[in-house]
RNA sequence: GCGCCUCUAGCUCAACGGCAGAGCAACGGACUCUUAAUCCGCAGGUUUCGGGUUCGAAUCCCGAGGGGCGCACCA
């Protein structure tokens, strides 16, 4: 952008270049060798911008029907990326990719512009072409070229244009490679683009407000993880990139807002894994008034929609096995799934010495510091979860190893918590919210204690937190979802790096 | 963090102790209806990097680096 009062001309580019040279003297029938100066501009004229006036699909809807070798008259614009050029003599075919998909471009000699630099283009280059709509005599739709333009030029050539890009490590470090080389890529970051628009629709319909909250945070909190760690010059302080929006969140309805939600990256230094990316999204929402009981519909009923909405249907396959998302889920409480696993009756009340025992029948060294409620945690992951497939709610964690959850109405050891168990993993964490600042202070100095004891994990006292609870928080429920893990599931992928554009990856030396 | 697998031309892959190759892309040429067009020609490499064994290493061994998968941790 030119600077105010200033017009900027041609020549004041030209000269303000770094090299000093004046570019629109360059010769325009330049060499087609690369610069030898790579951070010269490209020798070839780029135009600034291209009247753009139908896409590919349009085009295939609206003419599709013609008979091979029919003109339709109506003169369009089209542009988009090179993906294949056929030269045939004194014809040339390409074919052409937008956004919306493929068309082609039909050029002859006898009425193309430049139809020889039209057959030198090369796979990749990205161009704008005018003409009639046509279908060619062996039923091709084809836009006949009258005009063209190059748009960009692919300087570096690209994958082998039958296997396209297959190398997983170039895929996901090169991403722009990737998405024009494979459909599925495409449709996969489109699924979610989708699914998230779709999500914000439906919690809005259902009266939940946007908001969003800091990322840089000077305690962590709302989760158990690890942060990440940052500095701020002007305030010469430490702070954390979040690893949870919560307790922000349940702060905004203290103040008033009694349904809002946030879809945000949060960002949790741990192990990267098929399922796991150092930042990842996160929808929290938060629902006055109501309690977890009401968020075991909310999630069915959106995850259901969604697939419906996104794939037609509520049964779905995920790598190979089946899924019926269709409401009602089954509900079971943690103690039930236990009990089913090790073949007695147990729960949170069952003696700490028991469950320890049985843990250690499963090759868990139990530590000294873990109660029942922790031990019973353990059981469920070691024994029950990794047999679930679901869909099916968990429901009623112990009190124990959920800081931030009410007490059970009916049993203060228990927390009024549950997981959406999908696919064999947690899709959502939800529970009614602890709204007693007392209780919330004690909770948290457990957790404080168990950090001051080697958990790194543990929580800290939040004391601007426990000053907003003073305040009063109303009856909330509180529900968090992992996007990406829900967008591997409607996408049926395996990895999570194929639903995040730019995956974390080490830098290439 | 630990274990297993993997890395060869721009891309996709051969060669598995004996002269580093093919297809596609690129480059030059022929071709008026192609669809991964076809045909002719021409180029293309520190076999990820560093050591070692050997008469000889892309190949075997050791180490480093990148990536994948599994385990651990988590969502």
């Amino acid at each position: 952008m030119s600077s105010p009062g200033s017009p900027c001309t041609d020549s004041d580019w030209s000269t303000s270049a770094t090299s000093g040279k004046v570019d629109h003297l360059m010769p325009p029938e330049a060499p087609d060798q690369p610069s030898e100066a790579p951070d010269q501009p490209s020798p070839r004229t780029i135009p600034y911008r291209f009247e753009r006036t139908a896409d590919a699909a349009t085009l295939q809807a609206e003419h599709g029907g013609l008979d091979a070798g029919e003109d339709s008259g109506v003169e369009v614009s089209v542009a988009g990326r090179v993906m294949l050029v056929r030269p045939q003599g004194r014809l040339a075919f390409a074919t052409m990719r937008d956004a919306s998909g493929a068309i082609q471009l039909f050029a002859t000699k006898a009425a193309t512009e430049d139809f020889e630099g039209f057959t030198r283009l090369s796979l990749g280059d990205w161009v704008g072409a005018r003409g009639r709509v046509v279908k060619t005599r062996r039923g091709e739709l084809s836009v006949q070229v009258q005009h063209w333009e190059l748009l960009a030029e692919a300087r570096r050539s690209f994958g082998d244009k039958w296997k396209g890009v297959t190398d997983v490590e170039t895929r996901f470090r090169q991403r722009e490679v990737d998405l024009w080389a494979n459909e599925h890529t495409r449709d996969v970051l489109l699924l979610r683009s989708r699914m998230v628009s779709s999500i914000r629709r439906r919690l809005e319909g259902l009266g939940f407000v946007e908001v969003e909250t800091p990322v840089l945070h000077s305690i962590p909190g709302g989760a158990q993880a690890r942060p990440f760690t940052t500095h701020h010059n002007a305030l010469d302080m430490g702070l954390y990139l979040r690893i949870a929006p919560e307790l922000y969140l349940k702060r905004l309805v203290v103040g008033g807002f009694d349904k809002v939600f946030e879809i945000g990256r949060v960002f949790r230094n741990e192990g990267i894994s098929p399922r796991h990316n150092p930042e990842f999204t996160m929808l929290e929402a938060y629902w006055a008034y109501a309690d977890y009981t009401d968020l075991l519909v909310l999630v069915e009923q959106l995850v259901s929609e969604l697939a419906g909405e996104l794939l037609g249907r509520t049964t779905i396959t995920y790598q190979g096995r089946e899924l019926d998302l269709a409401p009602p889920w089954r509900r079971a409480t943690m103690a039930e799934l236990v009990s089913e696993a090790v073949g007695a009756a147990v729960d949170v009340h069952t003696p700490a010495a028991e469950l320890a025992r049985r843990l250690e029948g499963l090759g868990v060294e139990p530590h000294a510091s873990w109660g029942s409620g922790k031990l019973l945690l353990e059981l469920y992951e070691k024994a029950a979860e990794t047999d679930l497939w679901g869909p099916v709610f968990v429901t009623d964690f112990p009190a124990e190893v959920s800081p931030l959850a009410r007490r059970h109405r009916r049993d203060p050891a228990l927390a009024e918590r549950f997981e959406a168990i999908v696919a064999g993993r947690e899709l959502a964490n939800a529970f009614s919210e602890l709204v007693d600042p007392d209780d919330q202070r004690a909770r948290f100095e457990a957790q404080a204690a168990e950090r001051a004891a080697g958990d790194d994990e543990a929580m800290v006292v939040d004391e601007d937190y426990l000053r907003a609870l003073d305040y009063g928080l109303p009856p909330t429920a509180g529900l968090g979802v992992g996007l990406d893990r829900l967008a591997m599931l409607l996408a049926d992928v395996a990895n999570i790096r194929e639903v995040i554009a730019f995956p974390t990856l080490r830098p290439e030396r």
